[in-house]
RNA sequence: UCCUGAGUAGCUCAGCUGGUUAGAGCAUCUGACUGUUAAUCAGAGGGUCGCUGGUUCGAGCCCAGCCUCAGGAGCCA
């Protein structure tokens, strides 16, 4: 008996009339005659042909959806339309069944929220199928793009003592017994008899280690899971999530705005190439859904259409002050459309401004700088003007905030000065300084939400759609 | 966390103004057919109406609380 062959190779090959093995598991039997047999190679089916008129009518009865088996037969051109080539099996052999009656994939519709309840089976549906081959991709990209550049891939811890930045809650990371917590005099618990002899929580972002790493190795990036204990209940937020976060030293606010957007072209571009099957697959799942919707609320362009535009044109580069300048003079704004109505300068903008600039205005990405340093983090470099930060955004159509980023105040006086402000405690972040008061340097880093870029790539509507397990709110099944 | 909507068969949903035995499509099963493309045709089985309590002669339907889900907002990546 010949090797196993995957059905993506198989599908490719060239040569007929060849014995082969192939292994997956039955998607649909058709007609007592047809089976529809998928490995998770491609998002293709291999058709398997079988002789029922000589088979063993118990064996037939076994094929059922879901079900592994292992089929020895030929490769042959098919008789029928819809395939190219077919496997005219000689023997089957059932590896495992799978009980219709309780098996909950059976061919037809699902929803995604039914299929976000199985989530430890919707890897065998089409959709989720290509969802996570699409992933992989992105993220082998990611990984390419920043070894082609020599930077040095940085692991970050994911325990941490303090969430410094002040990037949302934390989760704590304790052994304590917590029907038994060791209290302090003034009652409080007593982490100094925890695990670790303080109190730690798990990391909400690798950026200040990062840097650490910046001003040695000059370019380095990470790329871990991140842990926010924010009770966000949206189609854009998960509590556990990846993030990759690149730091460059000698590098300015226009070098990271560059490399943040040459970036998230090259894996773009890198999974049109590698995942043409899945990404036309994922474009007319859109389109059916997009079906649904009254004709007003329909994209544009298609997914592959949106996916070729992003690499084509440059992203609109514009500061905080010209678009609120640009908000203002707006139509929705003039007719008291917005929600929250744009009147001055400071404010933080809502995901409605965000979505008109990015979706009706420049119809592309854009990126926004300069912001105002009362809504930015305390390590963001200070604007000569004594009012804004030298702080990036990237807004994609239809996620909204998809990088953020800053080139870092590397002056160790104006840093403390805005720890200061923002009551950062400067004691804790001893080693943070430390970085400014030995050979400091301009510096520059982003963060990319990994979720949100695969939400962008596949079309989907749900981040909670595009990570095997999501982890939200009343949520942590699997 | 806030706002809005939803929870009825394995799935997607209908169920009138509170009234007899709660329906449909898909899926499943049985039979027919046999080059099908989520096959087709005929038939069958399948229900703790989210949970708890209340109102009522009577509740899937009305009321209260809770749980869960979806969409939007906030926070952000």
């Amino acid at each position: 008996m010949s090797q196993r062959i995957k059905i993506k190779a198989l599908l490719e090959s060239t040569t007929t009339d060849i014995d082969v093995t192939v292994k997956g598991w039955v998607r649909t039997f058709r007609n007592n005659q047809f089976i529809a047999l998928n490995d998770g190679s491609t998002n293709n089916n291999i058709q398997v042909v079988v002789d029922f008129e000589n088979a063993n009518p118990a064996l037939l009865k076994r094929l059922t959806t879901g079900a592994a088996i292992s089929v020895f037969g030929r490769l042959v051109a098919s008789l029928g339309k819809g395939q190219t080539v077919e496997v005219k099996a000689h023997t089957i052999e059932i590896l495992g069944d799978s009980d219709p009656e309780k098996y909950p994939l059976q061919p037809k519709k699902h929803s995604l929220e039914f299929l976000r309840e199985i989530a430890h089976l919707r890897f065998r549906t089409n959709t989720f199928g290509a969802i996570f081959r699409v992933r992989n991709s992105l993220a082998y990209a990611v990984h390419q793009f920043f070894q082609e550049k020599g930077f040095v891939y940085l692991h970050t811890p994911i325990i941490t003592s303090s969430d410094a930045e002040g990037a949302g809650e934390t989760f704590h990371v304790t052994n304590f017994d917590l029907l038994n917590i060791p209290k302090t005099d003034t009652g409080e618990a007593d982490y100094k008899q925890d695990f670790f002899g303080r109190a730690t929580n798990l990391t909400v972002s690798g950026q200040l280690e990062g840097e650490l790493g910046a001003m040695a190795l000059s370019d380095i990036y990470t790329f871990g899971p991140t842990f926010r204990a924010e009770n966000s209940n949206t189609t854009r937020h998960l509590a556990e999530f990846w993030m990759i976060e690149p730091e460059m030293a000698f590098c300015d606010l226009v070098d990271n705005m560059d490399t943040a957007e040459a970036l998230l072209k090259y894996v773009i571009a890198y999974a049109l190439d590698k995942n043409k099957d899945d990404i036309e697959f994922l474009t007319q799942r859109l389109l059916e859904e997009e079906k649904q919707k009254p004709q007003q609320e329909r994209s544009e362009m298609s997914l592959t259409e949106k996916l070729q535009f992003c690499l084509d044109n440059d992203f609109e580069r514009l500061t905080y002050t010209e678009a609120i300048e640009i908000l203002k003079e707006s139509t929705p704004n003039k007719k008291k459309k917005f929600q929250y109505p744009v009147e001055g300068w400071g404010t933080d903008l809502q995901s409605e401004h965000e979505r008109y600039l990015v979706e009706k205005y420049f119809k592309k990405p854009v990126i926004l700088t300069d912001y105002p340093k009362e809504i930015k983090a305390f390590y963001m470099r200070q604007n000569d003007d004594g009012k804004t930060v030298r702080a990036m955004d990237i807004l994609f159509p239809g996620i909204g905030e998809i990088v953020g980023g800053s080139q870092r105040e590397e002056r160790l006086d104006k840093l403390e000065q805005r720890m200061d402000e923002m009551n950062i405690p400067k004691e804790e972040l001893w080693w943070y300084l430390d970085t400014r008061r030995f050979g400091a340097c301009e510096h520059a880093g982003f963060g990319l939400g990994f979720e949100r870029l695969v939400l962008f790539v596949t079309g989907m509507g749900n981040i909670r759609d595009v990570i095997p397990f999501p982890r939200f709110p009343k949520n942590a099944e699997f």
